[in-house]
RNA sequence: GCGCUGUUAGCUCAAUUGGAUAGAGCAUCUGACUUCGGAUCAGAAGGUUAGAGGUUCAAGUCCUCUACGGCGCACCA
């Protein structure tokens, strides 16, 4: 399904190509900032000059004169240094919803390379309570994998879950001590959390426990049977935990599988690595060095045999392409690890691992002293926290606005807005900037945030309920008023939007688009009456227009994981 | 010290990847309603894009330097 602006592409694309077959591909149609100059507008005319030495203007006023425009186009118009701007008639954009409306795909391409893309986002660790520290790599990972799979990519979401580190003897310790008691499934990961504490403090004060806790993890790691019991335990109720806040955030995975997945295959890989001189041994350690990258190697092996989060990495990296098929792996973490991915993904192409490999990094959440999030207590907010305080932010609303709603009505309403507008909030703001948290902004109800977006789309659904109309109409189009032209013309740029938010991996675009396409609504929505307009045809228009725009928005919210309500 | 990354309105952020007069929300002020659902709309005000040079027809965007943040740099994950 084409756009309007990729009809026009393409016909200057075929121009550019005659006339100047040695300028770029473009794309050169681009909307215009200011909509006094046009709707699209093209500056190919000043590239073209300063390629050739000829003047932009001439080539501008030849484009102009020799480059059709699509039916229903008006005349374009040579302006300011060479660009040249062109004006869509309100009857082509008509035409093109009507086209739209018909498209189940509302206008987003499918991509002519499909690949197998893995998806490594989330990843907490078992036996400790997910905290805001993992919400934007969940949400982002989400949001990316369900982009790019209705780009047409087939996506394999990885929960690579932190089950294997050498926390587990400080927190055996402690356990075992306590006589290994059965954890309370309300409140296990409390338990474990305190357990590792005890641990810990233990450890640390006395050199004794310290080596009892090493030796707690080395019975772990040779697989001794009361221990592997132990463990297993611990990750069962730590999944229970992860479970229930991937239900509440709508997030699910395709696979979870832990570090501990990989353990035996270890060994073999570093002797692997080591005997193709990929890597080599270094003050008793072995490690992989490329100076283009830093100074300092990359640390697959620790000087007493044991191996590390990047030989784990690894192997996992292997097992992705090797029993998943994965043409690209895409890891979404916290931006600190940058220099860790640029080691892994040096040492995948000297291991000659066929694969596109991709770190999408996200800024560090710090509190509103600019400083890395700590609650009162000096721990993390917990995100269960964080998703309840949500919901009770939305219910005071919603008792407000709603008075007449109660009971489990109301817990539902207030657990969907909550976390909807949580979710949205996260996601609004471009990914690499650090992410100072408030809960003032996290949890906003007015502006920029997901219950404005939310309200549009409900008002769209209560229109055709008064209207009679159970699904969403499909009518000719008739445009008057410029309100409805510019919704009209919104809605179109939706499938380039998605596109853009894919490609680039920032959901962050369609955040924008949606908030735009809601303030359109809501001004068409108080320019144009559609129940009460002035013809039969003219409702008939609007209406449709009215279920198209709730259409497009539930299902851009729905790439952002949002879910949409009928009624607020 | 080396490297990564950032600095845009009082605050929080955009800016279609080098295009025309840098846009939103919040906060402030002024208007619109016995609403096709006001969680709305219209308007005002708010800017030397940290600073200085450079490249270019064109720079918030690219290059160099400076200032100020955040982060990472061998046996944690």
């Amino acid at each position: 399904m084409s756009s309007l602006r990729s009809e026009l592409e393409t016909r200057i694309q075929g121009w550019a190509k005659t006339h100047f077959p040695k300028i770029g591909p473009g794309p050169w149609v681009r909307p215009c900032a200011d909509p006094r100059h046009g709707h699209f507008q093209t500056h190919l005319p000043m590239v073209a000059a300063k390629q050739t030495g000829a003047n932009p203007r001439e080539i501008a006023l030849r484009l102009a004169q020799e480059c059709p425009t699509p039916p229903d186009w008006a005349n374009p118009e040579v302006a300011g240094s060479g660009f040249v701007n062109y004006r869509v008639h309100p009857a082509a954009v008509a035409k093109a919803v009507e086209t739209l409306r018909k498209d189940p795909a509302f206008g987003i391409l499918q991509t002519p390379k499909a690949e197998t893309i893995v998806m490594d986002f989330s990843s907490p660790n078992i036996a400790k309570a997910m905290h805001v520290g993992h919400i934007r790599s969940t949400l982002l990972g989400d949001s990316l994998s369900r982009l790019l799979s209705r780009c047409g990519h087939k996506v394999i979401r990885i929960n690579h879950l932190g089950d294997w580190g050498t926390q587990f003897g400080k927190l055996l310790l402690a356990y075992r001590q306590a006589g290994r008691p059965a954890l309370d499934p309300n409140r296990s990961i409390q338990q474990l959390e305190e357990f590792y504490k005890k641990g810990h403090e233990q450890a640390e004060s006395d050199p004794k426990k310290m080596d009892e806790a090493r030796a707690e993890l080395a019975a772990l790691q040779t697989g001794e049977t009361e221990r592997m019991k132990d463990w297993q335990h611990f990750c069962h109720r730590s999944a229970e935990h992860f479970h229930e806040i991937y239900r509440r955030l709508g997030v699910t995975f395709d696979l979870e599988k832990g570090e501990s997945a990989y353990h035996d295959e270890l060994p073999g890989l570093v002797e692997e690595l080591l005997r193709l001189k990929i890597a080599e041994i270094s003050q008793g350690a072995v490690v992989v060095h490329n100076t283009n990258i830093s100074e300092e190697p990359f640390l697959i092996r620790k000087s007493d045999g044991a191996f590390l989060y990047g030989t784990t990495d690894l192997a996992a990296l292997r097992s992705r392409v090797r029993d998943l098929h994965a043409n690209r792996i895409i890891y979404v973490t916290d931006g600190r690890q940058q220099l860790h991915f640029r080691w892994l993904f040096d040492t995948a192409q000297k291991w000659n691992q066929h694969v596109a490999l991709e770190h999408v990094w996200f800024g560090t959440i710090l509190g509103p002293d600019r400083k890395p999030l700590k609650s009162r207590d000096g721990t993390p907010i917990k995100l269960g926290d964080l998703l309840d305080e949500a919901k009770e932010r939305a219910k005071k609303i919603l008792q407000e606005k709603r008075p007449d709603l109660s009971g489990e009505v109301l817990n539902a309403k207030a657990e969907l807005l909550g976390i909807a507008s949580l979710k949205y909030a996260d996601q609004m703001p471009g990914r690499n900037l650090d992410y100072v948290f408030t809960w003032e902004k996290l949890l906003a109800f007015d502006g920029n945030t997901a219950p404005y977006i939310l309200n549009a789309y409900v008002r769209s659904r209560s229109i055709l309920r008064k209207a009679g109309i159970p699904a969403s109409p499909d009518h000719p189009i008739v445009l008057g008023e410029s309100a409805e032209e510019e919704l009209s013309r919104q809605l179109l740029r939706f499938g380039e939007v998605v596109d853009l938010a894919a490609s680039d991996r920032k959901p962050h675009h369609l955040c924008g688009y949606l908030f735009e396409t809601a303030g359109m609504f809501h001004r068409f929505f108080e320019a144009c009456p559609v129940l009460q307009a002035s013809s039969p045809a003219l409702q008939k228009s609007r209406l449709t227009l009215v279920g198209l725009t709730g259409d497009i928005l539930r299902e851009g919210l729905g790439l952002l994981g949002i879910p949409t309500l009928e009624e607020m």
